[in-house]
Order: structure tokens, then C-alpha cells, then sequence
RNA sequence: GGAGAGGUGUCCGAGUGGUCGAAGGAGGCGGUCUUGAAAACCGUUGAGCCGAGAGGCUCCGGGGGUUCGAAUCCCCCCUUCUCCGCCA
């Protein structure tokens, strides 16, 4: 959520940002709930004044005459306090219902359009392989090595879920632990995270768990959710907490499994385990003092090309447009993967992203520190994903495929794999 | 899952239905003293909302209720601890 004092002082420019960011939110009804919801609160206040000044009237001696008249009038008071305290209560409610609903501003140079067409590349690393021989996708690859098993997790599942099988869990646990490895060098605290968490986190952090375009699956009858990320349990952590400064910033990396009912993804670019219900992610989360953010956002996307420099994998960075952001990123740099099998001739796909969430979260989940005033103010969230293992997977299967239908295995991963390549001898 | 005891400010901890946003300590900050520090002493120290301001309102785990008035009484939920059961 956005500083709603800032809707009138900076109307134009949320107005504007709406419109880059191509959402629907009517500001001007906003303006109307927080005009009638201010008019109430002064009402009830005013009321509760009369209350409170009633029922101190009753603490001495007094006969009783004049006692039952100042129950008389203490009654009445009750009765009108509850009425207006009825109608404030909903609107309050539709009021912060439409305030969620404005993104978060905007970084001037985050490139402006609609989609992710649109987003500004920025940077490639690496070289994009030339295959001399027939290549394949990693689904193929995946069912000549025995490696990852789709038919049966169908079966049992359902559509979208798989089986790792033989060298491809190794390879997830060893991407796991080289990621936890580089962040534990640069400082992070690492965690496994609950792979559960409240609805109301959910909505801190910017998920929407109900309705019919989420992507998050609900536990009836809870009030909890599986997680999308970890960014929502890393998120959670400190909510409601004001921090000492000292402790700033806090780097917290968390694994834990994600998962998205992704309902309506389907075809070529979502095959295979590019889009799945349920994945192993490492993330990254940031609690962050609003003048170090910036710089911080830099350092989570400079860790992330680490790691995929570490294993050799070429990429490109886009700079996100805005139409692409979402609702709580300030700015949002995705890393894409080259992918072999991917559409005609191999394309970009996306494996990891980091966002500058600024106080968007923060406010939502009363995440604050004291600055040197002593003044309490909202700390800025960042989040980026060290590695997303199903489509790490998919770009190391793909991009080191060899011409005997064998798959090398990237140096830095062969120490915690135990092995240099995948074969169906080796398993 | 069953039984019992708790959840109060940064932390520990007291709290009779009205004088409680809350005693007392610790910690933090400022000061006196000191060459400096420690100790001692004095002062100060929660957050949010509405309002141009004056000021007012709300918050004692969360939500309901009783009452003219609730941290205090009642109900539900969450959570922590102890014991029992079950269990990887």
C-alpha cells in the first residue's frame, strides 16, 4: 500500500502511474471514501468524547437522581456511537479495499509499456551455444535419462506436477546448497521456511489469495495458504516489529517449496517443468533503510548473475517496464536464462527476479525503524530469487546437453553432485 | 487431541470495573559529578488515527459480548509453557 496522505498531494503523479502500470483503480472514488471516512471519524470521535466525559461525571457521590439521568444520557450516547461506528466500519472497509488496490510508484528509470515485450534489456553474459547435432528439449531429455517423470506425477497429482528422479535430485539438492553457499559468503542468514503461511501475510506482501486470478492455493477452513514464494514467510518474519537501525539491513535467504495453481498456463512456452504447481526455491529478502535500497537492489542482482556466471549458464538482464511490474515493485529486474528448446530455435526464459518493493509491504505489514529523530518510519523491502530449481534445471539440461545424449554438469555443481556428467550408466 | 497455567510498553513485571496509556525495575537518551569512564543522583523515554491548529480518539494476544463506564467480568479464537495421550 501506498502513503494514502499522499493521495491528494501526489494525485497526478499516482494518477499517471496507474496509467504507465495500464491497472484500474478510480482514484476519485478513493478520494470520496477517505473524505466520508475522515467526516466519520471526526463524528464517532466527537461522540466518544461525549462518552468518555459522561462516564467520568459518575465517579463521585451523587444522588441518585441525578445518577439515573446521567445513565439516561450515557444509554442514548451508546446507542448513537454503535450506529455511526456501523457505518464507519464499512466504509472503512471499501475505502482500504480500493487504497490496496493503487501500485506502488514507480523508479523513474524503470522503462514504461505494457508488457514484457516491452522490457529494456540491459546486459547479456555468455554465449549462446551452437549445437552440431539434433538438440532437444529438457522434457526429452528428461524422459531419455530418467531424470524427471510427468506421466506418472499426472496420475497421481495431477497436471503440472513431476517427479525428479535419479540424477535430478541430486542436481536439485546441489543447486540448493551451491545457491545457500553464496549467500551464507555474503552475509545472509540462511532459513527453511514454512512452506504455509496466514492469509493476511499473503495480502502484506501483495498476494491476493482469494478470487478467481489467483495463483495461490488456500487450505480450507485455515485461513492459511501454500506459499507462493518464500518472499511471503521471509516477509512475515518481522512483521509488526520496529528494528533497531543497528541491525539494518537484514538479509535473510529462506528455501522452501513454492506453490502456484498457475490455472490457464498451458502450451509451448510453458512446458515441461517451466511452469509447474510446485517447485524448490531459494529467495533472497532484504529489510533495508529507504536511502540503501537502490544499492541493495543492485547487490541482490549482482548475486544473482553470480550464481548463474558460477554455473556457466548465459543470460540477459531486463530492466522490467512497468506495465510488467507488480503491484508492490518499485523496480524489477528479471534475469533470463537461454533455453535451447525453447520455442524454434531457443529462446529467453525467465529464472530469477528481484524487486525494490520500497515501503509498499512495509506498511501493510508494519515493518518500521527508528530513524536518528527517534521518529518511527517504514523500512524498505527487497526480494530476488537466488535460484528457482525447476528452471535452473531446464536451463542446465538444455544448454549442456551433449551429442551422445549425455548431460556435463557444470564445475562449480560437480563437488556436490559427485559427478561430472549424467548418464543413464551413472545413476 | 485432553487437563491446567499464562499472554500487559524495547525487555522483565504489578494491576481493585471508574483516579490506568497503565506502578516498579531494567535498558535507551539527556544532564550533574569525573581528566575520562564506572558508580551514584536528577530528568526523559510506546504506537496509530482524525484534525489547518488547539486538541480529541483508539490500542493491555485477536474477535465478539455485558456495563453509563472494561487491561480488569463473560464467550469464541490464536499463541506460549507444564502434564497426559499419539507420533516421524
Amino acid at each position: 500500500m501506498i502513503d494514502l496522505k499522499q493521495l491528494t498531494t501526489r494525485k497526478d503523479e499516482i494518477q499517471q502511474n496507474i496509467t504507465n502500470r495500464f491497472m484500474h483503480v478510480d482514484l476519485e472514488t478513493v478520494l470520496d471514501l477517505q473524505e466520508k471516512r475522515s467526516l466519520l471519524i471526526q463524528e464517532v470521535d466527537a461522540l466518544r468524547k461525549s462518552r468518555n466525559e459522561n462516564a467520568k461525571k459518575m465517579k463521585g457521590k451523587m444522588s441518585p437522581e441525578e445518577r439515573q439521568i446521567l445513565i439516561a444520557e450515557g444509554k442514548d450516547l451508546k446507542v448513537k456511537i454503535a450506529q455511526q461506528e456501523e457505518i464507519l466500519k464499512e466504509v472503512e472497509v471499501q475505502y482500504l479495499s480500493e487504497a490496496k488496490r493503487i501500485p506502488n510508484y514507480a523508479h523513474p528509470d524503470a522503462p514504461i509499456g505494457k508488457e514484457d515485450k516491452d522490457n529494456l534489456q540491459i546486459s547479456t553474459w555468455g554465449t549462446i551455444p551452437q549445437f552440431d547435432f539434433e538438440t532437444k528439449d529438457h522434457v526429452q531429455i528428461g524422459q531419455d535419462l530418467d531424470l524427471i517423470d510427468f506421466d506418472t506425477a499426472a496420475r497421481v497429482s495431477g497436471a503440472k506436477f513431476y517427479y525428479l528422479k535419479n540424477q535430478a535430485v541430486l542436481l536439485e539438492l546441489a543447486l540448493e546448497r551451491y545457491a545457500l553457499d553464496i549467500l551464507r559468503k555474503h552475509g545472509f542468514t540462511l532459513t527453511i521456511t514454512p512452506d504455509i503461511a496466514k492469509e493476511e501475510v499473503l495480502e502484506g506482501i501483495g498476494f491476493n489469495p482469494r478470487g478467481e486470478e489467483s495463483n495461490i492455493y488456500s487450505l480450507e477452513d485455515t485461513g492459511t495458504c501454500l506459499v507462493g514464494t518464500a518472499e511471503i514467510t521471509l516477509g512475515g518474519y518481522h512483521a509488526g516489529e520496529i528494528i533497531a537501525k543497528e541491525r539494518l539491513p537484514i538479509k535473510l535467504a529462506g528455501l522452501s517449496h513454492c506453490f502456484r495453481k498457475e490455472a490457464g498456463a498451458a502450451g509451448q512456452y510453458s512446458k515441461g517443468l517451466y511452469r509447474v504447481h510446485q517447485f524448490s526455491k531459494v529467495e533472497m529478502f532484504i529489510y533495508a533503510l529507504p536511502e540503501e535500497s537502490d544499492a541493495i537492489h543492485q547487490e541482490l542482482l549482482a548475486i544473482e548473475e553470480e550464481i548463474f556466471q558460477g554455473l556457466d549458464l548465459p543470460y540477459r538482464i531486463v530492466d522490467t517496464c512497468t506495465g510488467d511490474l507488480g503491484a508492490p515493485a518499485y523496480r524489477k529486474f528479471d534475469m533470463e536464462a537461454w533455453m535451447p528448446g525453447r520455442g524454434e530455435n531457443g529462446e529467453w526464459g525467465e529464472v530469477t527476479s528481484t524487486s525494490n518493493c520500497t515501503d509498499y509491504q512495509a506498511r501493510r505489514l508494519q515493518t518500521r525503524y527508528k530513524d536518528e529523530d527517534g521518529k518511527v518510519q517504514y523500512l524498505h523491502l527487497l526480494n530476488g530469487t537466488a535460484i528457482a530449481i525447476s528452471r535452473a534445471i531446464v536451463a542446465i539440461l538444455e544448454i549442456n546437453q551433449q551429442a551422445d545424449g549425455t548431460v556435463s554438469i557444470p564445475t562449480a555443481l560437480q563437488p556436490y553432485m559427485g559427478m561430472d556428467h549424467i548418464s543413464k550408466e551413472n545413476r
